[in-house]
DNA sequence: CCATTATTCTAGTAATCGTTAGAATGCGGG
DNA sequence: CCCGCATTCTAACGATTACTAGAATAATGG
């Protein structure tokens, strides 16, 4: 009477054991970004390409990822809105449940970094007055693929350059690819140095989104082909 | 630069692991509807009693579930309520997103089994009105642990003893852990088998209460103890 | 105390998973 | 049509996991 379930729960089981893997959540994670190529994928996650193959192929295997052809890459993609929400969840539950997990986040994420509600908006509203700058210190085609309206795009190797078209009377937030993603840190130390009030926030575009957020996205949604037909609209 | 994380991700995958057997997360499932000793989980679940001892360790070390001791009995219970949420999001995330899911509950889940919010809020006004009767079909202790408010408590086993009692002139609903436990099934085939109007519902209490409606609790909270001190309050 | 009951621990085996190296595929550009 | 590139497939390995049987622990009730 009990047993007709099983098969249900090894069908849960097939979407837990995605998400079974530290290597497997990071690609997630780094999905959550926009669309990439395999070597992309397997560059930032700082494994091999053959290892990242190995990856996506279980997690196509969940229906958490997809992929398409274009030329000789192969671009993977989020399943569904909802997978990196769901990513969001596990990420704020192992927030909460573990302790190993809170001593990290304390080394990374200091004081006033963590969002809520309010502060969102009142983010937003700053930066309607012009109080502050919102920096996305990402990629172009991160950035391209959807951030924070209003946040001007900086990606970081870039910030120095830039510097001087940032007014120095105005509060800096840089923000990435989430809480885990080292970028916007590095970018508020390099600020800081420079004499600027800065600080970053934790968001990440999904947790924005997830805040019920608006989230805005260039003209090109697709990555960048390194072809020369231009992808118009 | 990007190496620093894999820890975190270590950590993420903990929670993940936890969910990555079908056994483990029915275990879950079934902490959900309160607190449970190992014998119980494991004649609920269908495994031994050592794999179930197994299981919660591994669910224990990703900090999903505690156990506490009493007399000679373990008894488990969730770590905290975020859990069977999250055990819902990913039930949830699984019928989105696999194709083969979607059948097996083509199977179990009728028609108008699946509720909105809209649905709930009038089914507890059909309640109050007096037009339909909402049966909890679970064991007794379950519905002690939490119940829709309303729901008048029959167990599957003696729901035939008790027919004489249930007004044929009203709708019956029932529903039991959730839309994969078979017990509303079964109490809805057997009440129409005796001419009643009867479905069941898909939800189970953690369903409800992730809607934000009220769950209700009887006295005793905990798992009845064999013993005979009386656990008053 | 002793026997009973519920559970956990320890090994051991079979199965699965993660990773890599090497071969195979499939597409696009000369 | 062939070469080069990005990716996947195959096979192999070591590491991990699932499950079980048997011993060990721990608490109860005589």
């Amino acid at each position: 009477m009990t047993d007709a379930h099983l098969p249900v729960y090894e069908q849960l089981a097939r979407i837990g054991k995605g998400v079974a893997s530290a290597h497997r959540i990071h690609l997630l994670d780094l999905l959550a970004q926009g669309e990439k190529t395999v070597e992309t994928l397997a560059g930032e996650a700082g494994i091999s390409v053959k290892n990242a193959s190995a990856h996506l192929k279980v997690l196509r295997g969940a229906r958490l990822v997809e992929s398409r052809k274009d030329a000789q890459f192969s671009i993977y993609r989020l399943a569904d809105a909802a997978v990196a929400s769901f990513v969001v969840a596990l990420r704020n539950l192992a927030e909460n449940r573990l302790a190993e997990m809170r001593e990290f986040t304390a080394e990374f994420l200091a004081n006033r970094e963590r969002l809520t509600a309010v502060d969102r908006r009142r983010l937003l509203q700053r930066m309607r007055d012009g109080e502050v700058i919102v920096l996305d210190v990402r990629a172009t085609a991160e950035y391209e693929a959807g951030h924070i309206p209003g946040a001007r795009s900086v990606p970081l190797p870039q910030l120095e350059q830039v510097l001087r078209t940032i007014p120095k009377d105005k509060e800096i937030i840089a923000y990435c690819r989430g809480p885990y993603c080292g970028l916007s840190e590095q970018a508020v130390a390099l600020l800081r140095r420079r004499g600027y009030r800065a600080a970053r926030i934790h968001d990440g575009v999904i947790d924005w989104h997830d805040a019920g957020l608006p989230v805005e996205r260039s003209r090109r949604t697709r990555t960048e082909r390194h072809t020369k037909r231009s992808v118009a609209s």
